[in-house]
DNA sequence: GCAAGGTC
């Protein structure tokens, strides 16, 4: 008799082109009860032993099922004071809106010999599969738990994954669970502490929440330290917000997940499937045959490697005159570096040149191209930005035919862009590429900081100290962040948008740096300590409880630090926002 | 009324 197995994906999307591949094409598509966009996938498809031919239902979460939440005796916050969250017992259980898709997989689990867990292989996704693994055993205590790991949905990648299973990591899934659970204490025992010792302040502050998170908090620092810097404003050519579109063209199939986690390629990977795809384009298609004839070039590696996404690349072949403009040049994008990656290096020979002129040394470096290689696919990147050089031999005297002064002056940055705000996150380890836009949508919402879209010309900002008069805090300057995930966009799509913080914003890093902690919650060291701590968790050095326990134990003395000093953070609200004090 | 992390 078939056996049954149960299949598990993140997301709808995954578990579709899952069932896709495995099926053939041949599935049957049921619609679940209480969710309208998890679907269950039905078709056969042969495993490898000890399973064999199977039937199977393909179905999927949304993301994680369940969270971490104290119990109800600690919820309100007059329940007991926040020190006491850092203790409080928690509970875990499965989101109110993702009920139904829990009962889904409980029902679908029961008669099911084995669950095949299809999340994505990162730490998350680990942690996601280790939540659909405690739902199937509820209604089914002997299942066999099997996971899936692929890194792409490329056909023949799908059924080797589904072939090859592995077990679940519990140490990544440990180092997730670690980390909901200093999250939530932290946050909540933060949070409350610094609402309610501010809340007498009154005013402004009498009826407002101020969040802490260990990456809100230095997201809003590095607004902050920027500020002061920010005399005059730098022209500075508009970004595309690309991410979105790359995404899109994700889900659309026509590229692979955009992360820039991984620089190095899979040696099984089939690139030149990939790159045949490309010999049909009428631009890029003639370079693609090349390497195919004989111009192939295995990419180097990188560095970087997480495992579980390799670096972006081309799915199929879509023509340019089916995407819109933006799609069609981030693809066009995609896949040029792609191809490029694939190629041979380029050559040239520089030259440079010392040049004494009375009592002043010159240099000038002049380059020649010899093979162009990736340059012909590669077209953004050109070797030809610097001056071809006449030829000169050593110790050789020339009389200048011109020679000018020409005045310029060094600019000091202007205030924090949107771009830089994010590669200041992603270089220290705050947030992942999926919740930066929502940690600098969380700053705005709470008013710690305001966006402002940066347009060319001179315009002066505040010179002196804080650089942002015209920032308060009240409800007039609020702007929110209702724009849906919105971090920092809006405008016109072309302006660059720089953050601005708020008095608020500025006594609450001043503050926090004033207290006198070894390291200030509104720098990004201790979240950096945790990340690195929960990659020791990963490799098997560390245990989840020792992390928990000495980072706990870490808080509670800046905790109680902050509750001691608490004098020095509200002078820095009566300073900034009750004085107006830049 | 608190966090950060998934995803729609």
């Amino acid at each position: 008799m078939a056996r049954k197995i149960l299949c598990v994906a993140e997301k709808p999307s995954i578990a579709k082109s899952v069932a896709q591949h495995l099926s053939g094409g041949h599935f049957n598509t049921h619609s679940i009860r209480g969710n309208t966009f998890v679907k269950n996938y039905e078709f056969d498809f042969n495993f490898s032993p000890p399973w064999g031919q199977c039937s199977v239902t393909m179905t999927s979460v949304l993301g994680h099922l369940t969270s971490l939440e104290f119990t109800q005796a600690h919820r309100q916050w007059n329940s007991c004071s926040p020190g006491q969250l850092f203790d409080a017992p928690v509970e875990t259980e499965v989101d109110k809106d993702k009920k139904a898709i829990a009962a889904n997989i409980a029902s679908q689990a029961k008669y099911a010999g084995a669950l095949f867990i299809w999340t994505d292989c990162d730490r998350e996704g680990e942690h996601i599969g280790s939540e659909v693994r405690q739902v199937a055993f509820e209604s089914n205590r002997t299942i066999e738990v099997k996971r899936a790991k692929f890194s792409n949905t490329e056909r023949a990648h799908i059924i080797r994954a589904a072939q090859n299973p592995v077990n679940l990591d519990d140490r990544q899934v440990n180092a997730v669970a670690a980390r909901i659970e200093l999250d939530l204490r932290l946050g909540a025992a933060f949070t409350r502490y610094t609402t309610l010792s501010l809340r007498s302040l009154g005013g402004d502050l009498a009826d407002r929440v101020i969040s802490y998170g260990s990456c809100q908090f230095p997201t809003l620092g590095f607004v902050v330290d920027r500020a002061p810097k920010a005399w005059k404003q730098v022209p500075q050519d508009g970004q595309s917000k690309s991410h979105e579109i790359a995404e899109d063209l994700y889900n659309k199939g026509w590229i692979s997940y955009p992360r820039t986690e991984t620089d190095t390629f899979d040696q099984g990977m089939d690139l030149k499937k990939l790159i045949e795809r490309q010999s049909q384009d009428h631009a890029w298609g003639g370079y693609a045959q090349t390497l195919l004839r004989g111009g192939f070039q295995q990419p180097r590696g990188g560095r970087q490697n997480d495992q579980a996404h390799p670096p972006i690349h081309p799915v199929n072949y879509v023509a340019s005159h089916s995407l819109a403009d933006d799609e069609r040049r981030v693809y066009e994008f995609v896949v040029r570096r792609f191809l490029a990656c694939c190629s041979e290096d380029a050559t040239g020979e520089s030259t440079t040149v010392d040049i004494q002129y009375g009592d002043e040394t010159f240099s000038a470096t002049g380059l020649i191209v010899l093979e162009r290689n990736y340059l012909v696919v590669y077209t953004y990147e050109k070797w030809t930005s610097s001056q071809p050089l006449p030829k000169f031999t050593l110790n050789e005297s020339f009389e200048p035919t011109e020679a000018n002064i020409t005045e310029g002056e060094t600019t000091a940055p202007g205030y924090l862009t949107e771009p830089e705000l994010i590669s200041l996150m992603d270089a220290n380890g705050i947030g992942t590429d999926a919740t930066m836009a929502d940690h600098i949508a969380k700053i705005k919402e709470r008013e710690y900081v305001m966006t402002q879209p940066r347009t060319g010309g001179a315009q002066t900002n505040g010179v002196n100290g804080r650089g942002n008069r015209g920032a308060r805090v009240g409800r007039g300057s609020s702007r929110g962040a209702s724009s849906a995930g919105g971090a920092g966009r809006g405008g016109d799509g072309r302006s660059v948008q720089q953050f601005i913080p708020t008095t608020l914003g500025v006594a609450l890093i001043e503050g926090y740096d004033g207290i006198g902690l070894e390291s200030s919650l509104g720098k990004p060291f201790l979240r950096k300590e945790m990340e690195i701590k929960m990659k020791e968790i990963c490799a098997g050095t560390k245990s989840r409880n020792d992390f928990v326990h000495e980072t706990l134990e870490l808080y509670k003395a800046i905790f109680v630090r902050t509750q001691q000093q608490v004098g020095v953070l509200k002078a820095a609200c009566r300073k900034y926002v009750f004085g107006g004090q830049p």
